[in-house]
DNA sequence: CAATTATTCAAGGGATCTATTGAATTAATG
DNA sequence: CATTAATTCAATAGATCCCTTGAATAATTG
């Protein structure tokens, strides 16, 4: 009998999969390519790690087929092999964020005392932006935000908010986002902000999900 | 700065979910608890492996909260621990079915050959029950059957398929399902029945997808 | 063509994972 | 209360994973 060889088979396959995402540095890696795509060592920089490491983990997700790379001068570009890898990222951190307590605790400890309010869903959003209501908000540094950001947003990275403070209009709600729901970028800036006496919420999810709603994206890049 | 910490934790944890589903013998053990609530060793019996073995398997997907148990007697059940863990599954088979190209050849090979037809849709499947235009089929070993099958499905294990043809209303068109999108015995029931001249397709997904999708799921257990 | 830049390759030690084995728990049974 | 059944625990050897280091490969630039 065969199928059992099948069977076994394509688990170990499956098994691949996961494995490729069992490293933090991999998973980190794989939320910096969702931005958008990136040089090998653009991503050694963002992450901490060394330029050869780098390589190696980003050699085991395109074994695996969660990336591509392409070449181009001298550098090699990676990028997601599509969005449903963005989607198993979700699934996965759902999965840990209601079923492990120590995610649980991370999450509430760092991220939910800093805000209270419920974050912006995408679709809500997305009418109010048509109806002139909310500033967008994109706190990511400028690579991410020329590589892909929502329609309409201004770009002004964490570390400019203060000095920038005036590109917003007052009267407006604001609603910042950055590289998905556990991005302390956004986070600190509604706190930022609200200090300032600014109305501000986070949207639900970073880019990354919102592209996976099927929402439109714009891009700076020419 | 915390900042950099959190998110290496964070990581960290999700990595751990992932590296629980980094082995094949524990993805096919998910499968099984997909299907209903089993005791260790009918878990051991089913995938073959050593009891011990499996006890320790089941461990690790307890610590990373895929599954709980609980004891009754001096047997001790496992179960999924939600319906996202069903769903994590899922987008783990699907982005390794799209970009591993070792999964699609195998698919192909064992799967494809059998049933070129397309499978029928879980909300097609619904429709047509109502209007008593189909009988559905639950190939499963009876004890997956009992602890939960479609509404009005029918349980003949593949092996009793031949001799029980008769139970089977030859006017009408049968649906199979099993376990999942690429469980076996749904395919080769469906081959079997069409060698005999009975209309016959495949439901698309078992009754894992089916939960997943909020449809109604029946169960003999008492 | 030599020098530079970006990336990959190759080899190594230390840590972690897996399956096996046999003993230890725990709960039911006679 | 001794026995049995189901599961877990503990220890072990062999394999695999992870990071570092230093060299090798390409493509670009002067």
């Amino acid at each position: 009998m065969s199928t059992g060889n099948f069977k076994h088979d394509l688990f170990s396959q499956f098994a691949r999969v996961a494995k490729a995402l069992s490293n933090g540095h991999r998973l980190e890696l794989l939320e910096f390519l969702a931005q958008g795509e990136r040089s090998v060592d653009a991503l050694a920089q963002v992450s901490g790690l060394t330029v050869a490491n780098t390589s190696q983990h980003l050699q085991q997700l395109r074994q695996t087929g969660l990336v591509i790379n392409r070449k181009a001068g001298h550098k090699v570009y990676y990028r997601l092999s599509g969005m449903d890898v963005s989607a198993l990222l979700g699934s996965l951190r759902e999965v840990a964020e209601r079923h492990l307590a120590d995610v649980d605790r991370l999450v509430y400890d760092y991220l939910k005392v800093k805000d209270s309010l419920e974050p912006v869903p995408a679709a809500q959003l997305l009418e109010r932006v048509r109806d002139g209501l909310v500033t967008v908000l994109d706190v990511r540094p400028p690579e991410e935000y020329a590589a892909g950001h929502l329609p309409g947003a201004i770009n002004i990275p964490l570390a400019e908010l203060e000095k920038q403070l005036d590109a917003l209009d007052p009267s407006q709600e604001v609603v910042a986002y950055c590289r998905g729901p556990h991005c302390v970028l956004a986070f600190d800036a509604v706190s930022k902000l609200r200090e300032r006496g600014v109305k501000a919420r986070r949207l639900d999810g970073g880019l990354p999900e919102w592209r996976l709603e099927g929402f439109p994206v714009e891009s700076s890049s020419t």
